[in-house]
DNA sequence: TAAGTTATCAACCACTTGGTTGAGAAAGGG
DNA sequence: CCCTTTCTCAACCAAGTGGTTGATAACTTA
């Protein structure tokens, strides 16, 4: 189940060893060995995280003789930033319509009282 | 593994039939029946993911009468918000920086070059 | 070429997840 | 007071996940 490209990244990101793997490299591009020092985990473990990642499009390796440096594509951010912000504006707006509804309401009210 | 709300969020929003929900409830509440009306599962599948969608704070219930209206909780979506614009600007920022060098790099040429 | 470094693949295991069915709680309507 | 409606809880199951260890590939260096 969940083979859509947004279900992978949200999925991988569920992970907080793998946020924290992201994190790290907004600041700058590691080798696989780099990546796992911080953890108490094996390598093979870490390899695992970052195919994952690898999977959702959150990074890519290439290759500098024995090492894999790791690369964040953070384009792929957008996919989640549009899908999340779409559906807080639709949600936004219906709060903005209800308070307008309400301030109608108010209105009425003041209309009423004297 | 992985108790912190952020992870909670990530996970609940991996699944396609609870993003769904949340796009439905964007546009307005709506009862579990209604919920799951367009989805080939039992009511009890229903009730389960939101479940996962409460626990990770996207979605509140109330009662009316028998019924148990699902509010969405647009506020949460803050969160991931944050955490992406964090790293995707710190990844930015390191790719404008690389330009400037890169920019740089031409200019020397240039001035390198007659 | 032999030895060392870096990373992945494969098989295995405990735990979680998304689904099922069956039972039952909570409220309203006859 | 039953009966229906709405929803959750409990037990179960197949598949997926994150971890392990051992073997192996790919490349560098002595």
């Amino acid at each position: 189940m969940a083979h859509d490209q947004l279900s992978r990244v949200f999925s991988a990101l569920a992970d907080p060893t793998r946020r924290d793997m992201v994190a790290r490299l907004a600041a700058g591009d590691h080798t696989v060995t780099e990546l796992a020092e911080p953890y108490d985990v094996s390598l093979q473990a870490v390899s695992k995280h970052l195919r994952v990642l690898r999977d959702a499009g959150l990074v890519t390796t290439t290759r500098d003789a024995q090492r894999r440096p790791v690369h964040l594509e953070a384009e792929v951010f957008d996919l989640m930033t549009k899908w999340i912000e779409r559906y807080r504006r639709e949600a936004e707006s219906r709060f903005r319509r209800l308070d307008a509804v309400l301030d109608a309401m108010d209105d009425n009210d003041e209309e009423d009282a004297p």
